[in-house]
DNA sequence: ATCTTGACTTGGACAAAGTCCAATGTAAGC
DNA sequence: GCTTACATTGGACTTTGTCCAAGTCAAGAT
């Protein structure tokens, strides 16, 4: 966790009541939480913590490359704290819920090079989707 | 085209003039437009045909598996008319603009039993992400 | 050809997710 | 402990999409 605000502040950040709490929910989850849940975990912390806080702190620590965003459908964005670890994700179609799971290989280099049409490619992610063991038995 | 509005019809699908529209601007399209876009377009032929009514038929044209939903990013999702030949998407960070690619081999099989947590699934799906020729360089 | 009817369309209100901005507050260096 | 540049606030705004009651119309029946 200090690993997290320590990297952070040897880079120029500065270190806010706001931004710490932030970062404490965000840290060691293995669930993806969206950004409204990021801001009601924070605000049980900090009460008065502003949604706008919240948004500008995810998207900063996803530049920072921190914090990975995940979108899965249509709906709201997650935030994945385990961006340290490439990995992709397994989706319960029915539930939403996300597991991190790591495919062997490298996904990048199954695309030929005609297929690239000029693109400048810097990155494949794979989503894998089905029913999850409890929702299959549901 | 044809071949399109004909399976609909079999389907007990009511031909309306708004539903003929937007299956025309869907229909052999390489770009995939966003619901905004298809209305636009719907609009040109047919200017009173109501945001809704391309909503609803694009969620119908999806449900019969006529056509995909693309959801790039937090963005609006986009659809895809090229529902009958498997592929995968290249995507421009910058302007969003997708291409249907079709990478070597099989991303399903690269995720080991032991990492599927006891899910079923159903289908794995890879988003190539980088920069167009056009962005690139502008 | 006209009627009938249930399915389709309309437009406007509503909702969810996210962005923007001017005013205010404060962390960190001096 | 001052100062100031950077952060936060909250509310308005935007984008994308959904919902609904009222009106319209495609297609089968007569």
């Amino acid at each position: 966790m200090s690993d997290l605000l320590e990297r952070l502040r040897e880079r120029g950040w500065r270190l806010t009541a706001q931004r710490r709490v932030v970062a404490e929910v965000l840290n060691g989850q293995h669930v993806h939480y969206t950004a409204d849940e990021v801001h009601a975990l924070a605000a049980e912390r900090l009460p008065e913590i502003a949604r706008a806080t919240v948004y500008n702190t995810l998207s900063e620590l996803v530049a920072l490359g921190e914090v990975l965003e995940v979108s899965t459908d249509g709906r709201a964005k997650r935030y994945d704290p385990n961006a340290h670890h490439s990995h992709q994700h397994l989706i319960c179609s029915r539930c939403g819920m996300i597991r991190d799971v790591h495919p062997e290989g490298d996904p990048l280099s199954a695309l030929p090079e005609n297929e690239r049409f000029g693109f400048t490619i810097s990155e494949a992610t794979v989503t894998y989707r089905g029913l999850c063991p409890h929702c299959a038995t549901a």
